[in-house]
DNA sequence: GATGACACGTGAGCC
DNA sequence: TGGCTCACGTGTCAT
């Protein structure tokens, strides 16, 4: 990066000089300390920028070319990548809390995890605000989850149009960690309809379905139609 | 910030005569030739660098000075801190995760939970380990964006099915704020293929569908088969 | 040899 | 006024 040669700054020799000269001097050699107290100050300057370029290299991994405005860019793209990530984070955390919501009877476990994470929210709001409640849960007006065959759960789901709302789905799917055959999402007239074929083993059918089901709950909305 | 007076790069003269001399000329041209185009090339660099460095002020919240330095500064500090939250959240799904293990009796509850958060550390794992390919991009299989009709585009897209594929295509589209008239998802096989119709007026289709285009290869892994 | 990235010195504007 | 920061043109390396 900024390693060529000639950046060896050690000049050293401009400290030996400064203050050489005192108020007492000749016209030339005031305009020289002038000029050259300027040159000494506008190199620490970026002394100083480059340090902090360094610096700014060393906190964003993956850095592509170790070009100056480069390493600026990918500091940027890092930037907003973390910021995805924590409204992600933030849209789970809500989730959590809704779940716990429905939730009525009160083991120690639903009411601890919501108060750690509660003081993470306020955190996470306060620090990247940007004003009005950002997340959107979404409208579940239909969810039918069915066998078919011996090894195959069918979940059917149509929920009104919001925004994000192709994207939740998409997102809790994922996040279950589930044998998905084949996925189909449609939107069309406000209206989504996502269907989803899961393998799924004998045994596992009956909790895999609550468990696809809970999921997909957590998501809703407690004003929307479906309450389960 | 860098908005003092002076910073009318506004000179337009020399391009006006960049390409004035040709090979023909006599030493002295040349060289001024030559010095002419390193200092416009100069000026373009130091243009660029100058916005990074406002783009890189506007992602970061609660810059302290506008000084060039104080915002790589602010910046670093705010990556830190984002580092730390999440080394927080981190910890914190860890301890949930040794929270779950110490139970022994199986309710839904206790058992889904986790599995929500599991992928989430994952997730996190995989952003902020350092080192390996931090952001998941999506392969591009086959992208067009055809025109139907008046005002009607639409995008036929496939890509190989990967982690979160889905999701990023659902997240560029509502990005995108165009009026989709109806979109669909399908994944078999380990590929997705999704499909919008997009309503344009006839005087926007064109830039509308560059907009789709660039949107949807800037998710594009670079090693994949499309190269847009 | 052309191109690009860099550090440098310098003059100028702003508290 | 002096101490900042900045943009500029230039010489110099490396690719």
């Amino acid at each position: 990066m900024f390693l060529q040669t000639e950046e060896l700054d050690s000049w050293d020799l401009d400290e030996a000089f400064s203050g050489y000269y005192d108020s007492s001097s000749p016209d030339g050699a005031a305009s020289f300390m002038a000029s050259s107290k300027n040159v000494v100050s506008e190199r620490n300057r970026r002394k100083k920028l480059n340090e902090r370029l360094f610096a700014l290299r060393a906190v964003v991994p993956n850095i592509s070319k170790m070009d100056k405005a480069s390493v600026i860019k990918d500091a940027i793209d890092y930037i907003q990548e973390l910021h995805e990530q924590e409204r992600r984070i933030q849209t789970e955390i809500v989730e959590l809390e809704s779940r716990k919501s429905n939730k009525k009877s009160g083991s120690d476990f639903e009411q601890d995890l919501p108060v750690l994470l509660r003081s993470k929210k306020k955190k996470i709001e306060q620090l990247y605000d940007c004003g009005g409640s950002r997340i959107s849960t979404i409208e579940i007006l239909e969810l039918r989850v069915t066998y078919m065959g011996e090894k195959t759960l069918v979940v059917s789901l149509t929920c009104s149009k919001r925004t994000d709302t192709m994207v939740k789905l998409c997102e809790v799917f994922e996040s279950l960690k589930i044998k998905i055959i084949t996925a189909n999402i449609t939107a069309f007239s406000g209206r989504v309809l996502k269907t989803v074929f899961v393998e799924a083993d004998e045994e596992e059918k009956d909790h895999l379905k609550i468990k696809i089901e809970t999921a997909i709950a957590a998501l809703n909305d407690p004003q929307s139609p479906m309450s389960i």
